[in-house]
DNA sequence: GGCACAGCATTTTAGACAGCATGTC
DNA sequence: CTAAAATGCTGTGCC
């Protein structure tokens, strides 16, 4: 089917053809064939690399045209910003929303475009976004994580509130290939696409005893490491001038190989030793001195103990083809798109809690396998497992290349998950009624699936049995009504089990401590904790002997219970140690983790944090201005001293903690310093622009009492407020 | 007494969404 | 209810 028969707008046949897109995949014909253009809900369930996001783009340009606005779902933040730039400049408006990338509510609807993450979408359903009637096409990008065990069953909610609330909408389904289509395109009402089809070819194969066996034929792989068949792929994808990618199944392993095959590749080219050098340049801890040698010699290791920074610096590096071989756990994987000759799938068992080495599903063989081959730069792809005997071989071929693609099935009868969900519908007005809220949920894909929805519907009583006793929902016969505290919480997007339990311990306790509150939030289910090791023990209890009187809650008495509670408490430590100004160096040092592990649990905990501000504001007042500077202290990463100096613009963590050790402790004091001596601190520009801000300014009565109301309703404390 | 080493015991194990309001070095 | 690889520890044998 060629770009020139196409029911699509002028604008965006111009661009393809400037790109040298003159007829579409077959795929993607086969979607405009069953009504992509028309209006018809779709799934569409192809290989991963074939040509999705251009079966989106049609669809949404020609909405665009037509005055209407598009949805684009997306289960990562790294994937919003990639599709961000896929979409922009192709003169249509394109908008993103994620936890930390906002355009405001309403100028992000004058898009036509918004692509967000599924959670942000639940949080913009809750707080009423008002664009979303303005919807008429929903995209929703990797469909098939409905079966994502703790994700899952907000993206299966966020398109049934999207359906209820837009029941014109076309809905568009971009899955992988998966074992029952038939059954998610009924659930949209939709059209179904399947293919295996791909632009690049893809061969897949096993090793052993110094081959690949691929279903085409053996290929003889030279033996230049002894003990490490992983190498001997990797170099040999490298002699004939691919880059490789490595899946391994822990950080150790992924920095063991990088190490490995650094001192084999030993590349000498010129920007590799600049982006070694960059690397050093933020926090130079021992795991990233270790990426930068590695990286200097054209290898790197990629896990979530990297920041963002350190990751697009090695993710770049590879794009350019400077860096030969990447050895990854599955962040790369999952995430944005950087494709290789060669993809060596080495572990493909990993450990999970309570169930030992599991394999991984073969959805997840295929998402690594996916990667191999870049389009137009490749002549093919190859993806290659380990086996470690000869019989090994043919079952690999069994399980993963020739295997079928798993069913995906909802997960919503999973209790835990509902309790926000019911929630939310109840408290954001979906449902008035017990009566209702069933209704609701008998359209979930759980219920087309199951064609009943008996183990769901007691999910539910058990979720609305907390709420009630949590008081959040009010019971009042037969209707449904959401407390004060109900919709807050649904609004902050926390889980009410959280919730509940802040609120409860606030009420409880009477004599506040940073110790405590860190506790009490690195105790609830929406903080991720850090494993607690044996010999942590020591430090912990030193730690909890000397703050014993400030904890909030107490050493449960069960295994299981003291172990959420060591955890809790040695999350609450790395918190702590950041608020008191530790050098991040020092942190990854002490508790073992990465930068990229320290930012996401300040991340996560600021969240929280300003999730438990509001909660104390109304239901436990008294210790509401010492959360709200907490809250500033961890988002500044600041001791509680730095406060006045904090408020000023231009003023961080680091240049207040260096006023402050001259003897300047407050906006009042800098006055009363020196011109000469603040610049020796500051440097001369921000000296300046430090002292403009200082400087009275003329303004009304009126706007003074305004700002300042305005200060305290959002909860930044008076303190703060000065001159 | 000190050292090497076998053999057994213990430890450790991927990732990443959400609020808010704009400016750190 | 379920694993496996790396690391740590202990005891032995040898000089």
């Amino acid at each position: 089917m060629q770009i020139t028969d196409l029911a699509i707008p002028d604008t965006l046949r111009r661009q393809y053809q400037e790109h040298g897109i003159v007829e579409l995949y077959p795929p993607q014909a086969a979607c405009v064939e069953m009504g992509l253009l028309d209006g018809k809900n779709l799934l569409v369930a192809i290989p991963t690399a074939s040509g999705k996001t251009l079966i989106a783009e049609m669809a949404m340009h020609r909405h665009i045209a037509a005055g209407g606005k598009c949805l684009y779902i997306v289960p990562l933040k790294a994937l919003a910003s990639e599709k961000y730039e896929e979409f922009n400049g192709k003169g249509v408006r394109v908008g993103i929303s994620t936890g930390d990338l906002d355009r405001r509510d309403d100028g992000l609807g004058r898009n036509d475009i918004i692509v967000a993450t599924s959670e942000k979408v639940d949080s913009l359903l809750r707080n009423s976004a008002r664009w979303i009637p303005e919807i008429t096409l929903l995209v929703v990008d990797e469909v098939h994580l409905i079966d994502s065990p703790d994700r899952g069953p907000t993206l299966e909610m966020v398109i049934a509130k999207m359906r209820y609330r837009n029941p014109a909408m076309q809905v568009i389904g971009l899955s992988a290939t998966i074992g029952n289509p038939k059954m998610l395109a009924g659930w949209l009402d939709g059209e179904m696409v399947t293919s295996s089809w791909r632009p690049v070819d893809l061969r897949q194969g096993v090793f052993y005893d110094n081959r690949i066996q691929f279903r085409e034929g053996a290929r003889p792989v030279k033996q230049v490491s002894k003990n490490y068949d992983d190498l001997n792929l990797c170099l040999d994808t490298i002699a004939e001038g691919g880059q490789c990618l490595v899946f391994v199944s822990s950080r150790r392993n992924a920095e063991a190989f990088a190490k490995r095959a650094a001192a084999a590749i030993k590349s000498e080219a010129a920007p590799l030793a600049a982006c070694a050098e960059r690397l050093l340049a933020g926090t130079p801890t021992e795991m990233i001195k270790t990426l930068s040698a590695c990286v200097a010699k054209g290898a790197a290791f990629h896990h979530a103990g990297l920041a963002r920074n350190e990751r697009s610096i090695v993710e770049e590096a590879f794009r350019k083809g400077w860096l030969k071989c990447i050895s990854s756990t599955p962040t790369l994987a999952a995430g944005l798109n950087l494709p290789a000759r060669r993809v060596i799938i080495r572990d493909y068992l990993r450990f999970s809690a309570g169930e030992g080495m599991q394999p991984i599903p073969v959805s997840e063989y295929r998402q690594m396998a996916g990667r191999a081959g870049r389009p137009r730069l490749d002549p093919y792809g190859e993806a290659v497992l380990i086996a470690k005997d000869p019989e090994q071989v043919p079952e690999l071929f069994d399980v993963y290349i020739d295997a079928e693609a798993e069913d995906v099935h909802s997960r919503l009868a999973e209790p835990t998950a509902l309790y926000t969900h019911v929630l939310s519908l109840v408290a954001s007005g979906f449902v008035q009624t017990r009566s209702e809220l069933s209704a609701f949920m008998n359209r979930s894909y759980y219920v087309h699936e199951h064609r009943q929805g008996r183990l769901m519907h007691r999910a539910v009583d058990t979720a609305l049995e907390f709420l009630i006793a949590a008081e959040m929902v009010l019971d009042i016969g037969e209707h449904l009504g959401a407390t004060e505290l109900g919709a807050l919480v649904s609004r902050m997007y926390i889980d009410p089990r959280s919730a509940s339990l802040i609120v409860a311990t606030l009420r409880e306790n009477t004599a506040y401590s940073d110790t405590g509150l860190l506790q009490l939030i690195c105790s609830t289910p929406d903080m991720p904790t850090l494993y607690a090791r044996n010999a942590d023990l020591p430090a912990l209890s030193r730690m909890l002997e000397a703050k014993a009187g400030e904890l909030w809650l107490p050493l449960p008495a069960d295994e299981e219970g003291a172990e959420h509670f060591y955890r809790g408490v040695k999350t609450a430590m790395l918190l702590s140690d950041w608020m008191d100004e530790l050098a991040e160096e020092k942190i990854c040092e002490r508790y073992a983790v990465g930068p990229g592990d320290v930012y996401g649990m300040v991340e996560n905990i600021n969240w929280l944090l300003h999730a438990t501000t509001q909660l104390a504001r109304i239901f436990a007042p008294v210790f509401y201005p010492q959360i709200a500077e907490c809250e500033i202290c961890m988002k500044n990463g600041i001791r509680r001293e730095l406060l006045p100096l904090i408020r000023l613009r231009g003023i961080g963590r680091v240049r207040a903690r260096r006023l402050f050790n001259n003897g300047i402790t407050s906006p009042e004091e800098i006055l009363m310093h020196d011109k000469e001596e603040l610049v020796k601190i500051l440097g001369a520009g921000i000296a300046e622009q430090i002292l403009e801000q200082l400087r009275p300014k003329r303004r009304s009565a009126g706007e003074v009492a305004e700002d300042s109301e305005n200060t305290a309703a959002r909860g930044q404390s008076t303190l703060f407020h000065f001159g």
